[in-house]
RNA sequence: GCCCGGGUGGCGAAACUGGCAGACGCACGGGACUUAAAAUCCCGAGCUCCGAAAGGGGCGUGCCGGUUCAAGUCCGGCCCCGGGCACCA
């Protein structure tokens, strides 16, 4: 009898499909539904562990499914391929960048494949080769052309570690998100961004059309990290300063006549002006120049002490006319709406304890609708939610939300005001100092100034000879037969932009040219993207939810608007799988808790690591890694694989019946058993791929389905070989897209001649899942006290009769009143005593 | 502080719309096979109390309370863990 060899068995068909390109996604067929399912692209660096596969097995089998249900699947995969790995590796053991990404992309290829993952390999790409990464710089000229990338002097976030500057969503809580010990630092650096606030309301409002196909914690992320606030702008005037207006912007300019104060950013830009000629200018200085300075780290900002000083100026609320100091606050930033705020300690935590520190008075100007009335000399906290203006001049006795509307209606009247939305939300900086990234196609003319490399000459090349050293500068500026150039515009001397691109722009627009990857006249044909976009189901990590997942949005919005994509979003359904860790923790290289994939591969097979993926968590969750429990999911395929084993042989002949159209009256007892618990099974299953994709259950119904099969033993005797070669070819068919080389392997054994690659889903029969007899629990006063078996379709009046007669209830009720009897057709009878 | 998740045996988990809590598996215990071990097969098992046993009772899904014939599931209040945002005006 032959052992389970996974091993030979997995080669065996892996060969197979390759030569039957089993899975090679067809374009422009309109004879069948498209289908894109797609896994989020690695970045090909130390290992392939068990937490990359179990992503790749969950996209494994949907794919499988939709080909079995007939969909043309589009399954590809490619490597997120420049980054700042590559370039340390280099820095460190001299090796190229290029050489060892290529290294570790044939590595990670090799281990893809080695687990049999259904994907479309002739569509592989690799963001760091000139054919792709020429259409990044193609993307940037047309951003570019429509004035959505541009360069300013600003701000940035500098990692010293990375020796690269980060975007904003690559700051965590100040640390890098690379480093997470390193903390980030502020420069202010001439750079390259991409105006995606263009787009803030439009990513905010389309989230309504990914509502039900995204996960609602990734939809609230992303409204979070946009930030969108509704508010007013509101001019004070500066006593004494002719001309010179103070803007604060505010949610609540309903509390306006409770100002107390005037507070500033020390970064304001009119702080210059502000400050002149007024007494104690230099300590003031020095008091700005500390603020400025302040941690960006979170825990520090939660725990600030608030601090501020008076400037010795007034300005004039425009409300009220009253007089209202200026004072510059360390908790007012800089960066976000005017740089300025009023000061209203009854209605705002925050100034609430500035004017406690300061001495500043409190004026109730919100009064509660119901309950105790505020008093300011009794407040213990600021009053934050709406009710009724109180002391508020012609507003006074209007509802918040009237008093807002009102306002803000009359100070865009009298010119001193306006409504205004801000965000959170600021522009993509996208330059990085570093070497293993696309170059910024633009030149630096000395007559021309910018000027973008013309479409001709894309690709700009990386130059091969550079020499890394990770000290802060671009590296390609060390490289003059690169950096000098001739202006395409003048024909004069030029130098070529040093920084390259975030890698984040490279995966922004990546699963486009799968369907035209090989394309060199185009990113992609637009006919390929109409038939396959927008991706149907996308499956990756939940720490892609803000920085990817929001990129890639606003890429297509741009591209559609460019007009060369026709939707305005690019992921129909989003799947977010949960982590596999050790020891508590994501499995990582840095942590040394890596399970490898390869190793488990070749000591179980592909097949048992798909399947203990699968199986020891639902997929969203996450897992927690346990060798013992990858021995059992091998136990589980030695053990079906010896049960067909076994009966192979007598059933090769026979004929194949899925089993709906078996003579179910004439069939034994065992038979019907074997045929009800197979359909019931198919069922359940069906609807977890159709749903919610609990694959842990559906395995554990197949599970349970084997071990009926086990127990319905000898099979040889009373079982017809048609039933039972439908009961197993079904058993295989449902395991397929889970593991599908020991499912293929299996079919085959049972003589089947056509592979399962090529074989349809099965249709369960609703007729053969239905129980004959149904067991019925009876409880007293809902306490489990007995069950009986009754037909199907016995009648409700009669199952509360049998329950009542029944010869363990009739003894516990004899006696007693009857208060009600609670019947549940086909599950229970609740006997109300008392 | 605000916004999301989550808390079920020794462990991973299941219970889909309120209806037998713990399916399936891991680990464990007992048995069969074996010279022996592994593998395999069969059986057992939430905790606890009564009983020699067969069997039976009570308790049990983070805590407290409520709704209901019936609550892991619904409602109110709390505790703990994880994640996101955060002096955002």
């Amino acid at each position: 009898m032959a052992e389970y060899d996974s091993q030979g068995i997995e080669a065996k068909w892996q060969k197979i499909w390759e030569d039957q390109h089993a899975f090679d996604a067809v374009d422009g067929d309109t004879s069948r539904l498209k289908y894109y399912v797609l896994e989020m692209l690695p970045y090909p660096s130390g290992t392939l562990h068990m937490g990359h596969m179990r992503n790749y097995t969950i996209g494994d089998a949907v794919a499988r499914y939709r080909r079995m249900r007939g969909f043309n699947v589009l399954h590809p995969m490619g490597w997120d391929a420049f980054g700042l790995p590559a370039e340390n590796a280099a820095i460190k053991v001299g090796t190229h960048p290029r050489d060892w990404t290529n290294a570790n992309i044939q590595e990670f290829r090799r281990v893809l494949r080695r687990f049999g993952f259904s994907y479309d390999w002739r569509r592989e790409i690799s963001t760091c080769e000139p054919e792709y990464y020429r259409w990044n710089q193609w993307f940037f000229l047309r951003m570019l052309e429509k004035g959505i990338a541009f360069r300013k002097k600003s701000k940035v976030n500098w990692c010293p570690e990375c020796a690269t500057v980060l975007a904003n969503e690559q700051v965590i809580d100040g640390y890098c998100w690379r480093h997470e010990t390193t903390l980030v630092e502020q420069r202010e650096l001439e750079q390259w961004f991409l105006r995606i606030t263009q787009y803030s309301d439009e990513l905010l409002a389309d989230m309504a059309k990914l509502e039900g196909g995204w996960p609602e914690r990734v939809l609230l992320m992303q409204q979070n990290w946009i930030g969108k606030s509704r508010g007013a702008r509101v001019r004070f005037d500066v006593d004494g300063i002719a001309g010179l207006g103070l803007e604060v912007f505010t949610t609540r300019i309903d509390t306006i006549y409770g100002v107390s104060a005037l507070l500033v950013a020390a970064g304001h830009p009119q702080m210059g002006r502000l400050l002149e000629g007024v007494m104690g200018h230099a300590s003031m200085e020095a008091q700005i120049k500390s603020m400025l300075q302040r941690s960006t780290k979170a825990a520090d900002i939660a725990t600030a002490e608030k601090e501020g000083f008076f400037t010795g100026r007034f300005a004039l609320n425009p409300f009220s006319g009253e007089r209202v100091p200026v004072w510059v606050a360390n908790f007012v930033l800089a960066e976000y709406g005017t740089g300025a705020v009023m000061c209203v300690p009854a209605h705002d935590q925050r100034d609430f304890e500035f004017a406690e520190k300061y001495r500043l008075p409190v004026k109730v100007v919100v009064q509660r609708v119901s309950g105790e009335p505020l008093r300011a000399d009794r407040m213990r906290e600021a009053y934050t939610e709406y009710g009724q203006s109180v002391e508020s001049g012609p507003y006074t006795g209007l509802a918040s939300e009237q008093a807002i509307e009102k306002m803000t209606a009359d100070a865009a009247a009298k010119k001193f005001g306006a409504g205004e939305t801000t965000y959170r939300l600021k522009d993509w900086g996208i330059s990085r100092q570093r070497y293993w990234g696309a170059p910024i196609p633009v030149v630096y003319c000395e007559k021309d100034g910018i000027v973008p490399v013309p479409d001709e000459n894309l690709p700009v090349r990386l130059p091969d000879n550079v020499a890394l050293t990770g000290l802060g500068q671009s590296p390609l500026a060390g490289v003059p037969e690169w950096v000098n150039t001739k202006c395409p515009k003048c024909g004069g001397a030029a130098r070529r932009e040093t920084d390259t691109m975030d890698t984040f722009v490279d995966s922004s627009w990546y699963f486009y040219r799968y369907t035209d990857p090989h394309n060199d006249r185009a990113p992609f044909e637009a006919a390929k993207v109409r038939h396959w976009f927008p991706i149907d189901q996308y499956i990756g990590g939940i720490t892609h939810a803000i920085l990817h997942l929001l990129y890639s949005r606003f890429f297509c919005k741009v591209m559609r608007d460019l007009k060369i994509v026709e939707h305005d979003e690019p992921i129909s359904r989003l799947f977010t799988q949960g982590m596999v860790q050790k020891g508590g923790v994501a499995m990582s290289k840095s942590r040394g808790n890596v399970v490898g994939a390869i190793e488990m591969a070749e000591k179980y097979g592909c097949d048992t690591g798909r399947m203990y993926t699968l199986f020891a968590a639902p997929p969203e969750k996450d897992l927690e890694w346990n060798e013992q429990g990858i021995e059992g999911a091998a136990r589980f395929l030695n053990r079906i694989y010896r049960l067909v084993e076994k009966h192979a042989g007598a059933l090769r002949s026979a004929a194949m019946d899925w089993g709906a159209h078996v003579d179910y009256g004439a069939a034994s007892a065992k038979e019907k058993v074997l045929m009800r618990k197979t359909h019931q099974t198919l069922k359940r299953v069906t609807n977890d791929f159709e749903g919610r994709w609990h694959f842990n259950t559906s395995i554990a119904l197949v599970m349970e389905l084997v071990n009926e099969i086990h127990a319905q033993e000898p099979l040889d005797q009373g079982v017809s070989p048609a039933i039972l070669k439908s009961v197993l070819g079904i058993t295989a068919l449902m395991l397929y897209p889970m593991t599908p080389h020991i499912a293929e392997e299996l079919w085959e054994m049972l003589g089947n001649p056509r592979t399962i690659s090529q074989e349809k889903w099965p249709e369960y029969s609703e007729e053969l899942t239905r129980e004959e007899r149904v067991e019925v629990v009876i409880q007293i006063n809902g306490r489990l006290r007995g069950k009986i078996l009754v037909d199907e379709s016995l009648a409700e009046d009669e199952t509360k009769e049998r329950a009542l007669e029944d010869a363990r209830i009739a003894p516990l009720i004899a006696g007693k009143k009857i208060v009600k009897v609670v019947a549940v057709p086909k599950k229970l009878v609740n006997i109300v005593l008392q």
